[in-house]
DNA sequence: CGAATCGTTGATTCAACTCAACGCGAGTGG
DNA sequence: CCACTCGCGTTGAGTTGAATCAACGATTCG
């Protein structure tokens, strides 16, 4: 029961590879790195603003995010990670967090050590490119928010935001992107969007009634999916996964 | 006049060794890194949105922006870089660019060649430390005018982007944060902050009537600068400065 | 069943946008 | 040397997209 496939480090792996190949051996050393598993109940933080970080952490399943307030009391969540996703990377090399990490619903994390992370990093130049590359990508969908919240009106950003998840699902191969979760609540969507929670409802009803999307609880479907990315100004450019082709390739 | 303290690399190696200590042995080979120097007229492109970049800059003169369009025409700029910033690190590891970067005033820029940066970063691991924790803290950045645009009004977004630039240039010992040169149009800086020209004009003199800056010409003095960062819910820690505590300390 | 949370809708307000005009200084050319 | 232009900054008046305030449904859960 303990082979590489059912390691719990296979996802964060397979990952990496695609990011940058990994010989098996390479592989091997990913999924050798020490870590204690942790659940977090929805709400619960991972992390907070200001605090030391020891470790570095992989989503293995559910979903969390990372959010800053303000002085007004105001929220603003500056992403959303997903299985395979590393939610604290920064706090390899940044000794205090600038920001908090909380779980959206409950999540399983594998929490590494960050000096281990670290040497293999520097100990094999393959895994340090992929896990660096990582980090780049990161930057760069931050960078398409700060478009979005700046330059966008509500109905094109939170189509956008829509458009975003659920490629970076498909991409991870959860699916398709025609139909996914979206186990948050409207304020939450208002926060990632800067958006209130009304006017969330409303953009989203708007969609709805114009049939680009459908809801039914907290799952989407996207009816027409060249109208939503058109109204969300939204290619997937942004998101690097040109040289991520297979995304369910076997890798072992 | 060849000794590494005229060397065209000096302030990029002062930054990482900031970032972290290198060693005089290091250093050096951070200074040796091949490089052709290039000089961008103002508005000039230095890349472009989805062309491929071969090399890796550091400014070492003048400002220059990232930006994204968006379909509307609509522009948002993402970051601003001074004077040893790299300004397109990441296409070390990403072949193509998600956004444009252009000269903000005449900017020159050592283009150093992408492979050799990338070999010397896991040639040398503090190095390679120093260069992955730049790009760590432009992601912390990053989401800092995430929270900027999605959450904050017009009058305490623009006060956001003054505190951060003022200190910005200060941490590069660029003189004092109580009085900087801000050579942008007002156009420009409302695509900083998400705003119209015309009300960022408002909103400047608003800020100038209230006696907590001055302006004249394109130089900004900080009147009261607990007033303006309290305005702005300014704090330094997303700039990551406090493992950087003398921006001017010999390193040769 | 009652309580709590979340979603929905309407009425009103307000911050920022739009449109438009004018001022001002720097450069240019007759 | 002045007149003209051009880009940028400034100001006013009116509009609008999103916020606010408030109420009411729907769903879940103990």
């Amino acid at each position: 029961m303990a082979g590489p496939l059912t390691n719990l480090l296979t996802g964060l792996t397979g990952r990496l590879h695609r990011a940058h190949p990994l010989s098996p051996e390479e592989q091997e050393k990913v999924m050798a790195l020490p870590h204690v598993v942790h659940s977090f109940e929805p709400g619960a933080y991972i992390i907070r603003e200001g605090e030391r970080a020891r470790s570095s952490s992989v989503v293995l399943k559910g979903l969390a995010y990372r959010h800053k307030l303000v002085a007004d009391g105001g929220r603003q969540i500056v992403s959303i990670h997903m299985a395979t996703d590393l939610v604290d990377l920064q706090s390899v090399l940044l000794d205090y967090s600038d920001h908090n990490v909380q779980a959206l619903t409950r999540v399983e994390l594998a929490m590494m050590d960050r000096e281990a992370v670290l040497d293999l990093a520097f100990r094999e130049p393959s895994i340090g490119r992929a896990l660096w590359r990582g980090t780049l990508i990161e930057a760069s969908i931050l960078r398409e928010w700060i478009v979005n919240v700046g330059r966008r009106d509500a109905r094109s950003r939170t189509a956008h935001v829509l458009c975003e998840i659920a490629v970076r699902q498909e991409a991870l191969g959860f699916g398709s992107r025609d139909k996914f979760e979206l186990p948050m609540t409207q304020e939450q969507l208002g926060d990632v969007l800067g958006l209130t929670p009304v006017h969330v409802n409303r953009t989203l009803k708007s969609l709805q009634d114009d049939g680009v999307i459908n809801r039914s609880k907290r799952s989407v479907t996207i009816a027409d999916w060249n109208h939503l990315s058109s109204v969300a100004d939204f290619t997937t450019g942004y998101l690097h996964l040109d040289e991520m082709p297979n995304p369910v390739e076997s890798f072992g």
